[in-house]
DNA sequence: TATGAATGAGTCTTCATTCAT
DNA sequence: AATGAATGAAGACTCATTCAT
């Protein structure tokens, strides 16, 4: 956590819920200060302006999310029990907590530059999470040990980041982590050596 | 050809050029008209607003992304030559034309609500594409026929778009169409059915 | 005039009008726009921004001042007769206008230096016309050559410009014109030459 | 010395030094209280608000800048080596002082109506010391004694004023102390009663 | 006395859109 | 069809001041 101060948290939150009913352009900064109980000017005691708003929340949010699917995967011994388990808790964090799904999925794919360096700067240990997974299948001698990890880690991360992007889109009106298993298949099925 | 009087056309050239180079933000609609060689208020004859600007955009440039997919497409007999034709010809295509490029990974990307949706709808015949696709290799017997069309489609959509914005965010500074090879090889795989 | 548009007048003198009557930090630009009758946004078409509007007004109205007054010098033949109407057409031209001197004499005195630039600019003419009298009556004999011109300039300027203000802050309560014979008198008399 | 605790001091003092580097408008009360080494809560314990730092400024300084040529003053005999005096003390303590020569010339000249009339409340005890110095000219038979006091006093102080801000504003690249003996010279000049 | 975190009023400016010509 | 001058709504941010400790 960046910050305890508990203004800071409460604005966070404030933030999360503000945004994903209005959407960011709709979150005027003086709604998300009544939101989470202080003045105006008290914002901008914590956060640089408002970008930087989003960009906390995905951070602080984001940090704990990758965080928990670290923890998680150490709980496993073999790299595709890892990928699932990846998969799976990618998809149960963010049904469990709409609001930041709509925040990361919707709200949080601004055009400004600036903007999207910072969040992949945040990604990066996400990414470097799946880089690890690879390796280790392919030492394992279970996943093609050819495959260019770079572009497989972007493989992964656009399928997962599109199937939560449509299940926000269809106002998550389904079952995301029932998906796990079947999208698990697919990759694992398309990273394994198969005999023929 | 949704209109085929020229100003249509140079106004719509003129919004992708511009909306490449300024991102969406800075691009207002006099910027526009400008180097359309147009005055602001003949936009409006043509577009019902801003936003249509660029939902007419989308729906132009991706009419004409999508019809060369389906004529490429029809030139090969199985599915997966089929599937393989798909990806290279979507990379292609963008990284004929990075001003497209930038604009469908990066600046469409807004999060209003209405405009997302309209995308949406232009994609389906994308997505149909691919539907048919998968349909034709589980008819083959060649992809597992128990999984789940939406979900496959989504994942293929998903692996594609990623890497294209990858490529573009990394300034498009290698090539695009190299990778299609490998994306096709992880993707077939994992869909094939493999004899163990 | 730099700009004849009618709605740049309207702009100029709603502007001299209402920073008189209230102060220019309590000059709302849209303030303004209401005196002059136009939308907030017009203002933006004829200014960069609000202090272009102050910047203006100052050149607009101190054009027409020195103007006025280097066509009333040219009647007269000797320096010393010039520089009484120097003086008299200064008091004048302000006591005829009481917005225009609170403005120049009080509303102007920002502390910004890129507008107190934009001022010098405009005054170096008024002070290339008091060079020219300062030199013309040391050639006519009549004023002691040895003495430092652009010194004598800051003088007689800030001689004129400090009792401008002063009867501007006592309200105008009484008649500037009036003080210009004694005005006269003494830098006259300052700077001619006395046989003693 | 209206007040003499030693925060006073240290804050009176860092006003000067933060206004004269930053500007008036620049220099928030923050900043002042983090050069003078105290709380921004503090500041209010010895000023009423923002301006009256100002003026306290204004009034601190000017109280020994008058004191001082009060003194000097003195040790002169005739009222036209009084206000030779006069002027070279006048410059000579701004030039001493860059600092607050310009606190003094320029970011002083704001203009809210409340300051500057607390400000000309202080000059009064300037002006009459000039007021003394050319009653005794008069009396003296030297200075014509037909001459308004009044407007000769706004004469005066309009000229040295002037001349300071010149100064100022080209960054005090000339020795100011060097002009007094022209200044003195044309104003002497001019007040003097010459034979013809 | 001293602190400094919190307050919240106040405004310039942009730009999508209109409409008289 | 085309123009482009005019419109006016909308909001992030600053900073002087307060007050609980």
């Amino acid at each position: 956590m960046k910050n305890t101060k508990p203004k800071y948290k409460k604005i966070i939150d404030a933030a999360v819920e503000v945004i994903a009913e209005n959407g960011y352009h709709s979150s005027q900064v003086s709604k998300i200060a009544k939101r989470a109980g202080v003045a105006d000017g008290t914002i901008y005691l914590y956060f640089k302006n408002k970008e930087d708003i989003l960009v906390s929340v995905f951070q602080e949010k984001m940090g704990q999310f990758i965080e928990r699917i670290e923890n998680q995967i150490n709980d496993h011994e073999t790299a595709d029990k890892k990928l699932y388990s990846l998969i799976e808790m990618h998809f149960r964090q963010l049904a469990e907590d709409p609001h930041l799904a709509i925040v990361t999925q919707l709200e949080l794919r601004q055009s400004k530059k600036e903007l999207r360096l910072k969040i992949n700067e945040v990604l990066k240990r996400y990414l470097a999470l799946v880089d690890d997974i690879l390796k280790e299948g392919m030492e394992e001698g279970v996943f093609h040990s050819h495959l260019n990890i770079k572009l497989v880690r972007q493989i992964i991360f656009g399928m997962l980041d599109e199937i939560v992007t449509n299940w926000v889109m269809k106002e998550q009106r389904y079952d995301l982590v029932d998906q796990a298993k079947e999208v698990h298949f697919v990759i694992s099925n398309g990273l394994k050596i198969h005999q023929s």
